[in-house]
DNA sequence: ATGCTTAGCTTACGTTGTAAGCCAATCCGA
DNA sequence: TCGGATTGGCTTACAACGTAAGCTAAGCAT
């Protein structure tokens, strides 16, 4: 602990120049990691910092701060919903196909990214009219065009873009919850022991108790969806 | 700060043996209250004891851990359900009107406590199988009686109060988020500045705005409420 | 050589949750 | 009446957190 060299630099020879080992989408990028392996409640600056081989304290030139990163990682994981070839940011084949893509994308996100899905959904965004799952303005905006381009008036778009959005959180926030995520952002949490309830008080959940374990989010979905879609239908011109 | 006085008592006279001045449930309401005010980021166990004019420390006699006081929290105030003189335990009048006693019990609930319900939201239940916003056991009991017993099939049931589950989640949880509530639970987040955000390349952003932010909660939940009940009426018997 | 910029490090501070132990007041059986 | 046990709140202490401030080595342009 006492020579004068600054660091063991990795590689051998002269030092090929190896430009910044920080950048901010580095940073972000392995912060989701991190909270997809530990949950949200586990990351700290400083944890994020030795998974990145440098100490929490450089992480600030590139992160004005915790909740900046928190959001950046949030903006980050969003953006995959551009990669994926199944959703088209431009409706292609009516309304109701693209709403379809749009909520099976998203859908795909979440399950991709359980823990990261509940800070998708209970972060503030960026405008108080901008609601969750679907933060991102392109996004919006592009939801808007296709409905009133297909002939939705402008109240209708508005509604059928409210309606969306508590639908898939509802039903994504859920089944992230089910798959054991830490669905608690701000103050989220272990587990939590099964902690065997009594429930000698409650026959009908003693009888159902297998029935409300099983996993039918799939089916449960697309009904939903379904029904969504269907209503509506009765908003369009 | 060197006279013998422990404190100074606030009665005068003897003291009249004023019984323990803590207690769980005197926690647990100052509690709710103080995330109401400040927001569950800003409820540490130092602000809270000073709250009740005492030290941190005394509140571990009665709660062992912050992780449990917040689970308290939610608890007192779901139990607010039992004390709404609108929402009977058990149907009166059929199903629907259970179901929309209930609802609208829940978003009430909600609207009071909009600063707590996203950790009603969000909080892990006490079985994987519990959801939130019904996260009550004899809650979930009441409601799958109220529907079996109304001809709805076991798994009827079940399906019923999943969809119940989170289409409340969904919309009371972007409900008290678009009144400025904390949302994130474990990391939940200062108002954040409306940011004026540049919507120059979002015309439909820019024409809509203003009917983005206007606030139609109620009819969208009475809307969603009575498709929701039309479709479960499929579900019976 | 000189000085500026860059990128990561060191140190330090105030705040947090909570473990451990202290101590006055009360209670209880003798 | 007493003297231990119990109760209920306080004090102290610690490790971990987010982050402000400043440092320093390396590379750059002059």
């Amino acid at each position: 602990m006492s020579g004068p060299e600054r660091r063991d630099s990795g590689d051998r020879g002269k030092s090929t120049a190896e430009k910044p080992r920080l950048d901010r989408q580095r940073i972000l990028e392995a912060g989701a990691e991190f909270i997809e392996q530990f949950g949200p409640r586990h990351l700290t600056m400083r944890r994020l910092g030795t998974e990145l081989g440098v100490e929490a304290m450089s992480l600030y030139r590139y992160i004005p701060s915790r909740e900046n990163l928190l959001d950046g990682i949030v903006e980050v994981v969003i953006d995959e919903l551009y990669k994926d070839p199944e959703v088209y940011p431009e409706p292609r084949h009516g309304w109701q196909d693209y709403l379809l893509r749009l909520a099976h994308g998203l859908r795909r996100l979440a399950l991709a990214h359980p823990q990261v899905f509940p800070l998708i959904a209970t972060r503030p965004t960026e405008a108080p009219w901008v609601r969750p799952p679907l933060r991102s303005l392109r996004w919006v905006e592009s939801f808007l065009k296709a409905l009133t381009s297909a002939g939705f008036s402008d109240q209708a778009a508005v509604d059928a873009y409210r309606a969306f959005s508590s639908f898939l959180l509802g039903h994504l926030l859920l089944e992230v919850a089910a798959l054991g995520a830490d669905v608690g952002p701000v103050d989220d949490v272990e587990p939590r022991p099964p902690r065997s309830t009594d429930l000698d008080d409650y026959p009908l959940l003693q009888r159902l108790q297998e029935r409300l374990s099983e996993d039918r989010s799939e089916q449960e979905f697309e009904e939903s969806l379904e029904s969504l879609l269907d209503r509506l239908e009765t908003l369009q011109a």
